[in-house]
DNA sequence: CTGTATCCTCGCCGATACTG
DNA sequence: CAGTATCGGCGAGGATACAG
């Protein structure tokens, strides 16, 4: 979640360290599986496809596979992962607003 | 955070396993190490004292310690530490209103 | 393109015992 | 009471290779 917000590896997050970033991606319309893979520098195909099915499970995004060759599939946030966007902002205004001090203290702290 | 929510294990957390349940104990004002050992069901001391450690290095505990016999030390939650009530309040609305969703998708996906 | 299948590392966390 | 010391398990997640 915080991928468009301000640090790398914020001290906040949701779920596992994937989850997140993934609502994020997904905020602007539904994205395919290579998609996810660009923003989220680095993640190998089997934790992705580990956090997607988790989220699936957990009905917080859906997955549509096109009976294609080759094949595409596309995941999207369903009503209830939609939800977790406004709780998403107050965490992300308040990194906008204190991380930076928090950075600070832990800097100062060496 | 959600000791006092709804659920035991919960999908979303702030930093660390023990973080936002400390933050939650000391919401109503400082509490004593062996305080937050009780309601902290079974976290070991050493455990409780690196969370609280890592806490105080970002500034949001501060610690108190009294040269008594026998020590007594007192944790309290900074001003900046209390700006995190907030949106772990937005999180903790996001858990009475949509977690059983969620728990619910989960268990139908068995 | 969208995944699976293995293997492996690393760090969180717990159990237990001990100390000032 | 408030920790420290030591050991070890366990699971998330990364690397790499392969499949449909």
């Amino acid at each position: 979640m915080f991928s468009g917000c301000s640090a790398e590896n914020p001290p906040i997050r949701i779920g596992d360290k994937w989850t997140s970033k993934i609502i994020v991606c997904l905020k602007s319309g539904p994205r395919r599986f290579s998609e996810l893979q660009v923003p989220l520098r680095g993640v190998t195909p089997k934790v992705l496809t580990a956090t997607l099915r988790a989220m699936e499970r957990d009905g917080l995004v859906t997955r549509t596979a096109y009976p294609e060759i080759p094949p595409r599939v596309e995941y999207e946030l369903s009503p209830l992962g939609r939800t977790l966007l406004e709780p998403m902002a107050a965490m992300c205004a308040w990194s906008r607003a204190h991380l930076h001090e928090l950075l600070d203290a832990r800097e100062s702290a060496l």
